[in-house]
DNA sequence: GAGCGAATTTGATCTGCAGCAATTTGAGTC
DNA sequence: GACTCAAATTGCTGCAGATCAAATTCGCTC
């Protein structure tokens, strides 16, 4: 069997980002190899980034090392804006990543000048914050199985209900994202099998088979 | 001993909404008794509100009634802007509250045509943002103890480091904003109390003298 | 200031998830 | 294809915080 390690097909990137990318806002390409940082928390914020194919994690940590991961970025997102004038996270490439980045300023200036600047900026921004604000109702409220299914959902959703879902995030990483211990992220994938909610594909654990959305809707409170 | 219930005194109104609040873009003014709802989820966004006196929560609710609460808005403050065409959360007064209110539209009108629009615009969404960031970390990853003492600074914080935190919000609340129990947070705040981090003023347990904010500070990791 | 319902505290017990440890599985290398 | 190290699973035990249950205190009204 074929096995590719890294292979987020490329999503349909959304009106807005492609208003933006499509007039070649975005100048040059880079390249992050696994586990590399992007940038790091307190860093002054630069540049901006678009993700070409691959897969990236931005967290904060606590100085004993706890990590809460805030948000996974795949291809086609664009990450990097939001920040204000410096870094309030780190970012990290999970997999080898190909990224389009251009200058925060210019692509501000960009936006200033057109008519619909502002309300492409008011959008972008709009879905991080109702991404966090989804996200603290599943971090403070949410049990342990809430909490997987709607990641699954999360991102099949996102990577527009492929077949295959392949994950290109440890189980670490899921833990870190959904606040809770890679174990516990491990046990709850079991328990979904068993369930018959979804199966592993291949010789992997991450990829995998939602064999009933339905289902894991329901259990996503 | 004079007992008022709500007493946070007007803190000083930060550089932005002075900016905007100083030139009469809040037309109008409006009171809501105390659990009164300011507006509901899923309505559509159609004015701004700033605080003048009082308190705000706005939350999010799962179907089985589980609550989660994102933010409390204090005098100063300014909500419902960030929000998109429809509001993702509901937001109610905690007591009786006093707000200006301006349409949502006009505001962002002006905001366009002025130079600095834009980046007053993206100071509040930054802000907004980072309270979510920093809150996910809380709720993925501190304790209970490390929750409340970041709460408890939080708010002492947010109200000019008051000699007398007069809570607005009850227990319950301050559990939904933390993801804990009333329980837990009751316990908590005696456990400081007897460390001799904090103590109860007056005849209320809603009158909180923070007795060590550095050794507060050392909780919150 | 008496009376009443709501808020808060405090205690006792329970439980979902954490923490630790031992296998098992898988990806990468020679 | 054997070897190696990291990732993931699974089992067992422990604990932080939830849940249940009384008191106690507070705030409000008459």
């Amino acid at each position: 069997m074929l096995l590719r390690t890294n292979t987020s097909s490329i999503r349909p990137v959304d009106g807005h980002l492609a208003a933006l990318a499509g007039e070649r806002v975005f100048c040059s390409e880079f390249r992050y190899r696994r586990g590399t940082e992007v940038f790091g928390e307190g860093e002054e914020t630069e540049y901006v980034y678009q993700i070409i194919s691959g897969a990236v994690r931005t967290y904060k940590l606590l100085s004993d090392g706890r990590r809460q991961i805030s948000s996974f970025h795949l291809p086609g997102d664009m990450f990097g804006l939001d920040n204000g004038a410096s870094h309030r996270f780190t970012a990290e490439a999970i997999v080898e990543t190909r990224v389009r980045i251009t200058k925060r300023r210019s692509l501000l200036e960009t936006m200033r000048s057109r008519e619909s600047g502002a309300s492409i900026f008011l959008g972008l921004v709009t879905r991080n914050l109702q991404h966090a604000e989804n996200h603290m109702l599943l971090l403070g409220r949410k049990t342990a199985l809430e909490r997987v299914a709607a990641f699954l959902l999360e991102i099949d959703e996102r990577l527009g209900h492929p077949k295959v879902l392949v994950l290109p995030m440890s189980r670490r990483d899921i833990a870190d994202y959904l606040g809770l211990t890679l174990e516990t992220v491990s046990r709850t994938c079991s328990t979904l099998r068993d369930r018959k909610m979804l199966k592993f594909e291949g010789a992997t654990q991450r990829q995998i088979v939602l064999l009933d959305r339905n289902g894991l809707a329901e259990y996503d409170a």
